[in-house]
DNA sequence: ATGAAAGCGCTAACAA
DNA sequence: TTGTTAGCGCTTTCAT
C-alpha cells in the first residue's frame, strides 16, 4: 500500500512518454497514435493515477467548485434552493461548497469571504443591507444574489413577493376574511414587499391589516408570537405569516391556546415548503419556488463564469397553492 | 480595477522582504522584527492580500475541506446532519464539500471518488452493501460512515436502532395497541435492526407485526402504502414507520382514506424531524439524534485526520417522543 | 531573524 | 503527434 499516490510523472516514465502527453490525454485535448494511447491507457490503469485537481486548478485558474451561502440550511426553504443549484451543478461538472452562516451577520461576510478564494464564483442569501454588498464585488468573483440588489447591478434572482403577497390577499379577502394580520420577519429583505402586497390589496376594500413582527422565520418564532395576536383586543380571523414555517408553529400554539382551525382563524404562509402539506389543515401557501431559484442562480452564475453576463435580475412567478387552512368564512 | 490578484512575491516587494519571510508571517509561524512586522502588515493591508489557498494546499497537502457525501438533503434527517457536520467544521477551520447522490447508487460511486481528491476526508452516507465498501479504503483519504460496517473497520456513528425500535414498540404496547403494522424502507441500512426491534418486543406477548415495505424513505411513499394496509384484510390499530416522513404521508392518506387520527390508528416513525411536532395529530417518534450524529462524525474524522484512530463505531442513544399520534386504546 | 532556492503536480506555449 | 521548458503561488529546508 503506497502512502503517496502516483503522479504524471510516474505515468510518464511507466508509459516510456513525456509529462506533457500525460496531460493531453488525460484530459481529451488530443489525439494519439494507437501504440501511445495504449501505453498510456494502460500504465494509468496499473498505476492507479488520477490527475491532481488542485494542481490543475493552479494552472487554470479554475476550481470547478461554487460557493454556496445560506442562511440556514434547515430551513426548507434553503434546502430546496441547495437542492435545485446542486442537479445544475453536478450537470455541468462543479462542485458546490456549502457555507451555513446560521443567520449571524458578523460571520457571514468572513466566511464568505474566504469562501471566495476557494471557488470559481458564489451564489449568496444574504440579509444584508443592499449599500454593504460593495465588498462582495470587489472579491473578483462571479456573484448571483437572492434578492435584487437596488444600487449595485449584481446578478440576481427572486419570486415576485409583492405579486405574491397580493395574490393571497385576494384570496382571503375572496374567501370572506375582513380582519387581516400579518406576521412578517422584519430582518428579511423580502419581508417588505410582502406587507406592500398585502396592503395594496386590502386598500382597495378599505381596509388594512396589523403588522407584527417574528423575532424569527422558525415554527418556534411563530408559536411566540401565537398568543399576542390571538388573545389580544384586535383578533384577526386571517393571519398572513412570513413563511410557512412561522405559520406552522403559529397553528399549533393557536390549537394549543383552545383556537379551532381553521375555524377560527385562516392561516397562510409562504414558499411552500413541503411539511405545509402534511401538516392538519393542510396549509394554505403561495409557492414561490424556491428549487427553481436554485437552479436558475446557478444557471446565471456558469452563464457569468463562461463570460456572457447577460441578464441581471430575474424574477419567477408565484403561485398560489390554497389548501384547507383558509376556507371560506360567511361575513361577521 | 486590477484583474489578477496580489501574489506573496508583491507582498515581499512592497515590503521589501523575501517571500519566505511573508510566508513565516501570515503564518505565524515565526516572530519578527519590529519594523519588518510593521511593513508587512501594512504592505498587505494596501495591496489587499490574500493567501491562495490552493497554492498553500499544493504544498501542506492538506485542503481543509471535508467531504459530506449524502443521500438525499431535503430528508430533514440528513438536514441535521449537515447543521452538525457543519458546526464542528467551522469551529475547526473546515469548510464542508458537498454532494447530494440523489439516491442514485451508480453517481454516488462516481462523485464520491471525485470527491475524495478535493478533501481531506470524507463522511459517507449510503445505501451500498457493507461488502462494497473497499474501494472506499483505496481511495487512501479517511472516512467516517454512518452505520457500521460488519466487514471493514472503518469508522463509523448511528443510533441503536434496534433499541428505538423496541422501545417504540414498547410504548405501543403499553397504550394498549395489539394489531401491528410496520412500514419500512428495505433499501436502507438501518431498517432491518428496527424490524428486530419491534418484532422482539412483540414476542415476548405473542404478537407480531405485518411487515410492508414503502418505495422510498418519503411521504409520498407513505401516502401510497397506507389504502393496502388499511383497507386491507388485516387492519392495524398501530404502525410503525421506517420514519416520520413516511409516517406523516400515511397520516395525510389515512385521514383521506376517513379514518379519525388518532382514535382509528396510531402511527409513529424514527429520526424526530422538526415537522412530526407540527403535524395534528403531534407524530410520536424516537429522536435518533441526526445532529449529534453529524457532529459526531465530523469529530471522528477530526481526529483521524490528527492520527489518533481510536474509537471504531460510535453508537449513539435513541429517547423516545411521545407525542399525540399514539394515545391509550382499550382492548379490543 | 531573514533570505535563497528547490520544488508541490500540473498545464501551456513553443519546438521538434 | 510528441517533447521541452517555464512557471502557477506558495512552503520549507538550509544558509546566513
Amino acid at each position: 500500500m503506497k502512502k503517496t499516490s502516483p503522479t504524471i510523472r510516474d505515468v510518464a516514465a511507466a508509459a516510456g512518454v513525456s509529462v506533457a502527453t500525460v496531460s493531453k490525454y488525460t484530459n481529451g485535448s488530443q489525439r494519439f497514435s494507437a501504440p501511445v494511447e495504449a501505453k498510456l491507457k494502460s500504465a494509468i490503469e496499473t498505476l492507479g493515477y488520477r490527475s491532481n485537481p488542485l494542481a490543475r486548478s493552479m494552472i487554470t485558474g479554475e476550481t470547478r467548485t461554487i460557493g454556496l451561502a445560506i442562511l440556514d440550511i434547515r430551513n426548507p426553504h434553503f434546502t430546496n434552493i441547495v437542492k435545485g443549484a446542486n442537479r445544475i451543478a453536478l450537470q455541468n461538472d462543479y462542485t458546490l461548497l456549502l457555507v451555513d452562516t446560521e443567520e449571524s451577520q458578523e460571520r457571514e461576510r468572513t466566511l464568505i469571504e474566504a469562501l471566495a478564494q476557494r471557488v470559481d464564483g458564489m451564489i449568496v442569501s444574504s440579509r444584508m443591507p443592499d449599500d454593504s454588498v460593495q465588498w462582495m464585488l470587489e472579491l473578483h468573483k462571479p456573484v448571483v444574489l437572492f434578492g435584487r440588489s437596488s444600487i449595485f447591478p449584481i446578478p440576481s434572482v427572486g419570486t415576485d413577493g409583492y405579486l405574491a403577497a397580493y395574490m393571497l390577499t385576494r384570496h382571503l379577502l375572496n374567501q370572506g376574511h375582513r380582519r387581516f394580520a400579518y406576521l412578517g420577519f422584519e430582518q428579511s429583505r423580502w419581508n417588505s414587499e410582502r406587507i406592500r402586497g398585502v396592503q395594496a390589496c386590502l386598500e382597495e376594500q378599505g381596509l388594512s391589516a396589523t403588522v407584527y413582527d417574528a423575532a424569527a422565520p422558525s415554527p418556534q418564532a411563530g408559536e411566540r408570537a401565537c398568543s399576542a395576536i390571538m388573545l389580544g383586543p384586535n383578533r384577526p380571523d386571517a393571519v398572513v405569516c412570513y413563511n410557512d414555517l412561522i405559520a406552522l408553529g403559529f397553528m399549533k400554539e393557536a390549537r394549543a391556546l383552545g383556537f379551532a382551525l381553521p375555524q377560527d382563524v385562516s392561516i397562510a404562509g409562504f414558499d411552500n415548503v413541503s411539511y405545509g402539506e402534511y401538516a392538519s389543515p393542510a396549509l394554505t401557501t403561495v409557492d414561490l419556488q424556491s428549487e427553481r431559484m436554485g437552479e436558475l442562480a446557478m444557471l446565471k452564475l456558469i452563464d457569468a463564469l463562461a463570460g456572457k453576463s447577460d441578464s441581471e435580475y430575474s424574477l419567477l412567478e408565484p403561485r398560489l397553492v390554497v389548501r384547507e387552512s383558509t376556507p371560506r368564512r360567511e361575513a361577521s
